[in-house]
DNA sequence: TGTAAACTCTGTAGTAACTATAGAGTCAAG
DNA sequence: CTTGACTCTATAGTTACTACAGAGTTTACA
């Protein structure tokens, strides 16, 4: 099959599959005497698994990684699960941030008031550093 | 003050600032006989303004919005909380995405059984599309 | 058989918000 | 007057794609 029908198959983009293609994620195919990609169906099940992957937002990097290692099936196994508790980790930490941010916007958001005008509003003023109103205001 | 000192004094990197004057998100300072930026204390509160609002994780775009708005103060501030409201459905949809994800990250770290080698592990297994071996493989 | 439509090719540029150089010029201290 | 610290502009890199431009290939149909 040709990379179009590919690309509707796998659900990714022709685009994306010249992409993976290129940094290695996917071996590159045979050609017609066209110059055409020619694919078989094995490359479905590569695609799927960089789908699944990248669902689980890994990196292409660590995609990477995952794919040689099932090429070198004898390896012990310890490297994947690493890869997957550090992954983890970082999930918990952006969610930690988000919920922190989460938090913060809300309270911003109860800060306006009832203010009409952009000059009174509670947001504005809660996001600039401190408004002490200069005491001996000289400006220029 | 010079934009080293700016910087250290900021919390800001030299790069950034320099961004954030071409992006016009702070005016383009005075200049020194020799061509080095000059700036005054006003543009700490600039900065700090531009700190406060991108560790809420609001996109530069949004914060250029806000500072003008902040030049034109009769504006009624309906603007300024629909862009709060509007991020914090990203922001909590973002959230619910990564919790999803980390719960399927959960499952995942647990296929692994106690294998030793890669290609017995579980985690690469549950990646892979479906293992179904084909009855009559006929490849090529 | 001719030709137009649909497909594919490579290479390049754009996205967001910076960071990191290179190479040149400026300034302060000793 | 020279060294070192600082600053300048312009450019490239980051991530995982997407979107062209301009050229070549294949298929379908009249
Ligand atoms: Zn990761
Ligand atoms: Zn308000
Ligand atoms: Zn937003
Ligand atoms: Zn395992």
């Amino acid at each position: 099959m040709k990379i179009g029908e590919l690309a509707k198959r796998s659900g990714c983009s022709i685009q994306t599959i010249r992409y993976y293609e290129k940094e290695g994620l996917i071996s590159a195919p045979e050609r017609t005497e066209g110059n055409f990609r020619l694919y078989n169906s094995v490359v479905l099940e590569k695609l799927s698994f960089i789908k699944n992957c990248r669902a689980l937002d890994l990196t292409l990097s660590e995609i990477k990684h995952l794919v040689s290692l099932q090429n070198s099936p004898e390896t012990p196994c310890e490297a994947v699960n690493e890869m997957i508790d550090t992954h983890l980790l970082v999930v918990e930490s952006r969610i930690e941030d988000l919920q922190k941010l989460h938090g913060d916007l809300k309270q911003l958001r109860l800060k306006c008031g009832n203010a009409r005008s952009v000059d009174q509003c509670g947001i504005l003023g809660e996001l600039l550093p401190k408004p002490e109103r200069s005491p001996s205001g000289t400006r220029k």
